[in-house]
DNA sequence: CGTTAACTTGAGCCATGTCAAGACGAGTGG
DNA sequence: CCACTCGTCTTGACATGGCTCAAGTTAACG
C-alpha cells in the first residue's frame, strides 16, 4: 500500500454510522442550501470494500447512494457478458439515479477502493423532499450533473483518435478532481486500464500505448496508476488535431 | 397523415396554445399519476419549425420542455466548432434536464421537423411540484429516462464495428418508436446520415456503407430516410459478432 | 514465495477515415 | 412546368490507425 496521506482521505466519515442531509448538499456542491432543516435529516452510511458491488443490474431500486468517500465504476453488461463501463463516480456523486425510470437498476456500481456511501431510502426521500425543498433541489442538481457526465463520456468516445480520447479522459478526470478540492495535476487512477478502455471504446492495449505516447511527448508522467499532468496546455492542444494533421512534423510550437 | 387513432396522435394539441400536466404524465409513460390535481396545471405549447433552435448551448435555464409532437436532436459544440450529437428526443421526452446542474444549458436542441413542445417554467415547476407530488415524480422519471438514453448511446458507440453500431442504432430507435405506440418495423429517420454518424462516432460515409451492407444481407430495406426492419432477429444476432469472427467465411485452415 | 491479474510491447492485417466524384432529391425562381 | 442550385446521400480508391493475437514483465495478494 502506497497511500499514506490521511488528510485527503475522508476517514472521519468512514466508520461513523450516519451523516446529515446538509452534508450531502455540501458534498454535491450546494453548500448554500444547507440549513437547520437539512441538518435534521439523517442517512445511514454504508461501507463498501474494494471490488464489492453496491448494487447490481436488474435489482429493484431501494436506495439512492451518495459517495461519501472512495470511488466507484458504473457498468452495464450486455447479453454476451461484455462489461461496458459507463463512468466513474467520485465524492459527492449520486449513484442509482438512472433507476428512477422503472424503479429498477439498469446498471451496476462497483467500488474501486474501500469506500463509503450515504444510503438514501427512496420511499423516505420522496416524501421528505416534499417538506424539504433543498432535498428536491439536490436530486435535480445531481441528475443534471449525472447527465453532464454522460455527455462528457460521449464526447470522449467521439474523439477521432485514441490518443485524443485518452488525453481528454485525463483532462476530464483532472477537472473533476479539481472541483472536489484535490490536485488537478496528480491523478491517482483507481480503475484498471481495461476499465478506462471500455469507457473510451478502445482496446486496453491502445490505452497503454496512448499513455506511453503521451508520456514520450512530455505532457504527462506515468507510473502505474499514478499520472502527473505536466503540460495541461499541450494535452488540450492535442484535441484540435484530427487524423489528417496529427503529425507534429517536429514543429516546436512557439511557447 | 395516415394515423387514424386520435388518442395517441397529438396533432390535436398542435395549434392549441396549451396542455395540462396530466397530458405530460401520459406522454411520459406515467398515465396512472394523472388526476384532477395535475389536470389543473397548465403549460403553454410552443411550435418549433424544422431546423429551428429550441434552446442553445450556454443559455440560462428558463424552461424545461416536453416534446408534444415532432422530434429533436440534442447537440454539443466543442471549441473547434465540431458538432457532437448527443441523442434524439421523441414524443414525451423532456428537454433541458442537463441544465439542472448550474442552471445553464450545456447542450442545444434543434427541431428535426415541424414540432411542438410544452414549455414548463422552471421557477413555477419547482414550487408547484412541492404541492403536486406527481410532478416531482415526472421530473425524476424523465431524468431517469434521459440517463438511460445516454447509457444506450454509450453502448451504441462502444460497439466494436461500425456495422454493429448502425444495427444497434436501428434496433434502439425501433424500440423507442414501439414504446410510443408506433410501428417498430417502419422507421422514418428524420435526421441526416451525418447526425447519425456523429451520434455513433463514425464517419457519415461509414453509416451509408453500413446501411447498404445491412440491406444486402436482407435484414433491412432502405429507401432514403425510410427504413424497414425486415429481420430484427438477424440484426440482433449481428451484435454478438466481434471483429475476429465477423466473417465466418469458410474457415481458413491454419496456415 | 507462489499464483494470478494487470500492464507493456511487438507484429500483421483489416476496417475505417480521408479525399474525391457522381447521383439523387428538395426547394426556388423564371 | 422546367431549369437551376444546393445539400444529402452513395460509391470508389487508398493509406493507416487500431484491433487481434502473442509474449514477456511487473505488481498485487494470499
Amino acid at each position: 500500500m502506497s497511500t499514506s496521506n490521511p488528510e485527503t482521505l475522508s476517514s472521519n466519515v468512514i466508520g461513523l454510522g450516519r451523516c446529515r442531509g446538509s452534508d450531502l448538499l455540501r458534498w454535491a456542491g450546494l453548500p448554500d442550501l444547507a440549513d437547520a432543516e437539512t441538518d435534521a435529516v439523517v442517512f445511514a452510511l454504508r461501507r463498501v470494500h474494494a471490488g464489492a458491488l453496491l448494487f447490481a443490474e436488474g435489482q429493484p431500486l431501494q436506495h439512492l447512494y451518495c459517495v461519501a468517500a472512495g470511488s466507484f465504476k458504473c457498468t452495464q453488461t450486455d447479453l454476451e457478458g461484455y462489461e461496458q463501463v459507463l463512468g466513474f463516480a467520485l465524492h459527492g456523486d449520486l449513484l442509482g439515479l438512472d433507476a428512477l425510470y422503472e424503479h429498477k437498476h439498469p446498471s451496476s456500481a462497483v467500488a474501486l477502493e474501500d469506500s463509503s456511501v450515504a444510503a438514501m431510502p427512496l420511499r423516505e426521500l420522496l416524501t421528505v423532499s416534499l417538506r424539504v425543498p433543498a432535498l428536491e433541489r439536490l436530486l435535480l442538481h445531481a441528475a443534471g450533473a449525472e447527465l453532464l457526465h454522460r455527455g462528457d463520456a460521449q464526447y470522449l468516445m467521439a474523439a477521432p483518435s485514441s490518443e485524443v480520447r485518452v488525453a481528454r479522459f485525463l483532462l476530464h478526470f483532472a477537472q473533476r478532481q479539481l472541483a472536489m478540492g484535490r490536485s488537478g495535476r496528480r491523478l491517482l487512477l483507481r480503475m484498471t486500464r481495461r476499465d478506462i478502455a471500455s469507457c473510451l471504446g478502445v482496446a486496453h492495449e491502445t490505452v497503454s500505448r496512448a499513455l506511453t505516447a503521451l508520456a514520450q511527448t512530455g505532457c504527462i508522467v506515468v507510473s502505474h496508476r499514478d499520472v502527473e499532468i505536466v503540460d495541461a496546455q499541450a494535452l488540450r492542444d492535442l484535441q484540435r488535431v484530427t487524423r489528417g494533421n496529427a503529425r507534429p512534423r517536429g514543429s516546436v510550437a512557439s511557447a
